[in-house]
DNA sequence: CTCAAAACATGACAATAGTCATGTTTATGT
DNA sequence: ACATAAACATGACTATTGTCATGTTTTGAG
């Protein structure tokens, strides 16, 4: 439930030396895989960036020369076309990885850009020694399978989201999936952790902001969801889900 | 170019004993990535089933036991909205790997449904012995990182698609990348190795049949494709890139 | 606290794609 | 080769969503 402690679920660290398991890295599952040693060499190489407003981790088309996971803060993944419209294909939180993926082989660029929601700080490793730790840690690397297949079902999911469902279902979907993913109980619903506009949101489920607008504004109505970018509170998330899956 | 012999393009395999290297098994990265002796034994523990039209591989829903991989033919990854809409994700074609990520871990059930289209060969493993593969090939592991971070960006690329192009854009798109994967090179274009009916392609990029049919009709029209299902024709690739990126 | 920028809102109209009905052509099995 | 089903085709109409224009409210930096 809260975020602090409960101290670490599989393989209770030995008792640790040197620069202690840092705060905020328990909710990151690669690292909670590795050996207290592994998990001290890999912090080692890897550096701690933060980002603000309006700057960008990487772009598409930048060389992808690092591994990346998302510590505090929410960072998105948008593609754009020719014509300026865009398309935010995933929202990653604290423990997501990104080029953890075949991007990062290959000396392919990246083919989206990474941007922070707010402020946000990740951890970056140079590629070579990712893959490195990757071969020397069987399990390091079961996990980034399982990660990445969680990730193509996700991926798939959306897909048939955008493929087969109307407008307002999208939406629906959004806030469902925003609501298990991000959600905090709070007395009158679940309030979203992540600062969405309507734009946010239109450019999540492939509509214009306007249309975004207009359907978010008639779930207000029929008490779905309340309140705006900053406090967006799903209120009926059974209905939500009906009107989701219809 | 043709798809018969090319020996090996790496790791040369040790002069082979016993069960020689079956034929058609060349075209599998997987594979060919394990040594002589591992490649023997993880080939003991597969067996190969056919499938033939109107048959399933699995359905969505159904438990998640086997590791697959395509050896002959195509196979489509299917997604169905409970209204009776389909929605095609993907059709993997030989060396593509299926249920290799995070559906099989878990004991999670398929999130969607695998059917043949046409005859095809499948080969099957146990996941249990799939997983001890991996975690004893490094080589293989990685493998199937880099697979799997490619399937996320393609799906991930498709997503994009569906989120922000018209149906002829996405018509067009999907036309593009048939040619790519699929295509031989002939005289008067590029033939489509796959059989696909208007139906299918509509399933594809989420459009309904009529309107498939419709576009396609204007593509014949302009001189972009000819011929149908059985024997479909790129004629003007740099035309169809060009709208498909418009 | 103030003011500019961003976010939210709404109407009118246009474009796009879906639906349903019906008909023709092309494959496919026996 | 013939019958039958599947695939392709087309028109008329409808539903959905996008576009553009304009206005109000909220937010946040200084």
């Amino acid at each position: 439930m809260s975020k602090r402690p409960k101290k670490s679920l599989k393989q209770p660290p030995a008792e640790q030396s040197g620069p202690a398991f840092p705060a905020g890295l328990n909710q990151i599952p690669l690292l909670q895989i590795l050996s207290a040693q592994d998990r001290q060499k890999v912090l080692g190489e890897m550096t701690e960036t933060r980002y603000g407003k309006g700057q960008y981790i990487f772009r598409e088309g930048d060389p992808t020369e690092y591994f990346h996971i998302v510590k505090e803060g929410s960072v998105k993944c948008v593609k754009s076309s020719l014509d300026g419209k865009e398309c935010t294909l995933k929202v990653l939180m604290p423990g997501d990885l990104f080029c953890c993926d075949a991007s990062a082989f290959d000396g392919a660029s990246h083919p989206g850009t990474a941007q922070p929601m707010g402020d946000v700080s990740v951890l970056r490793m140079k590629k070579e020694a990712y893959f490195k730790m990757l071969r020397g840690n069987p399990d390091a690397a079961m996990e980034v399978i399982r990660y990445l297949g969680n990730r193509l079902n996700e991926a798939q999911e959306k897909a048939k989201v955008l493929a087969l469902d109307r407008a307002d279902q999208r939406l629906a979907s959004l806030l469902v999936n925003l609501a298990e993913r991000s959600g905090i109980q709070e007395p009158n619903g679940i309030r979203v952790s992540v600062r969405l506009t309507r734009q946010d949101m239109a450019n999540m489920v492939g509509v214009t902001t306007e249309t975004a607008i207009r359907i978010m504004a008639r779930f207000k109505k029929d008490r779905l969801v309340s309140g705006t970018a900053a406090r967006l509170v799903i209120r009926d998330l059974a209905k939500l889900r009906l009107l989701a899956s219809t």
